[in-house]
DNA sequence: TAAATAGTGTCTGTTAGACAGTATACG
DNA sequence: CGTATACTGTCTAACAGACACTATTTA
């Protein structure tokens, strides 16, 4: 807060949400096309000012710009950081407020021309700084995953251990030990089998289907060494 | 970024820093007494507005408010969190990019009428959301302190391994084994040998004396499994 | 030489990964 | 019954903590 009463140059506050989905076993963004200058017609990351007037935080109005400009709901959410500078927008000195979102791939909306979901292996060119923001929020769902259960917001409401196995192994590239990770799974007791086991008609014997235990269902679970 | 050129309330911009300090093996918060409304005469964090004629980013901002009001520099910066909304500050809707400082108490600056430096377990009641805040960097400190060399930044040049120890363990709030964090240090490879030993007078063996290899000197260190 | 803390060697229990086995589906 | 993948039992290697021992200073 400030201690001086004096004003000074105006600074610009937005939100820009990276918005990530797991596609054929890899991470993808949302990109949309700008509207309006400046880069209007250039892709870049879901985001917009603060409307001081109806959003509750920064984080509602991240969901807001999710749901209006984007027409998803239910995405997880999370801050990943603030990047701020005179540099950044031409437009002058700004403040983007990032956020992290995870989505299932089929809670994505619908296909529309405005809307590109790239590899994050094969971004495009992006304007301000939001290559820089990109690279902040995989830094981070990687380094989340070796110990959380973020990457459970990647899959469905119901999943197996072998899928979720993959989504992990997909997140951070590299193959993990299948009796660590379920070791892991039964001690860290976020999930609980479903009745159901899943077949799929797939030629070898079903694999259980689990979701995540209601407590952690918005919130994220930890573990205390890793994995 | 915005997608629309609408224009809405302004929303105000400010930094502030939580500066932390150990003394006497507990952490301590330096609070600055508030010369302007709101809040005027109450002890609350550093901090201010933006300056987008000087600063070149958050960080800078953060940096400016260390220097410039409570007189310290050099310290160790860490974006902590965005905090943000219509209530936290009695003037509208308002977002403040929170900062994390460490500093060795021996560069505290000299005391001052108008700077308190309290233990975080003692608090007084403090304005806006400053107490989350707070809360929000001893979680950092704490959850950052078990697996990177944050803490060095609160030991002064060098220090002896048993000091670095305490450090860690004040920090953590429970004791550590001496040989698994000996053992840690020297895996880590964070620290070197100074040539003289520390004896200090003290009635037994003396202590090596050690300090952060440059390469750590402004970044962390990680560690992959922990301590 | 007694007391106090620095620093080290080694044992043991815990945890993670490798491997191989059993289970159960489909064709 | 062959194949493919789910799941589990068990061995082994790596790691962390406990304990005890040696080292070096001052009083």
């Amino acid at each position: 807060m400030n201690q001086t009463t004096e004003s000074r140059e105006t600074v610009q506050v937005s939100v820009d949400v990276v918005l990530l989905t797991l596609i054929e076993q890899q991470l993808h963004a949302v990109l949309l096309k700008r509207a309006a200058a400046p880069f209007a017609g250039v892709w870049a990351l879901p985001g917009g000012y603060i409307h001081a007037d109806e959003d509750a935080d920064a984080k509602a109005s991240a969901a807001r710009v999710l749901r209006t400009k984007v027409g998803i709901e239910g995405a997880y959410l999370e801050q990943l950081a603030t990047f701020s500078g005179p540099a950044r927008d031409p437009r002058g000195w700004s403040v983007a407020i990032a956020y992290c979102a995870l989505l299932p791939v089929q809670n994505l909306p619908p296909d529309r021309a405005d809307i590109s979901v790239v590899p994050v292996s094969a971004l495009p060119q992006l304007p301000f700084d939001h290559r820089d923001i990109v690279d902040a929020a995989l830094a981070r769902v990687r380094s989340k995953s070796l110990y959380s259960s973020l990457p459970v917001h990647l899959c469905g409401e119901t999943f197996t251990l072998p899928q979720l196995q993959q989504v992990y192994e997909n997140i951070l590239g590299e193959p993990l030990n299948k009796v660590s990770f379920r070791r892991k799974m039964d001690e860290m007791d976020w999930l609980e089998a479903v009745a159901g086991a899943m077949q799929s008609g797939a030629a070898h014997r079903p694999a259980q289907l689990y979701c995540v235990k209601p407590a952690f269902r918005q919130e994220l679970a930890l573990s205390p060494r890793g994995l």
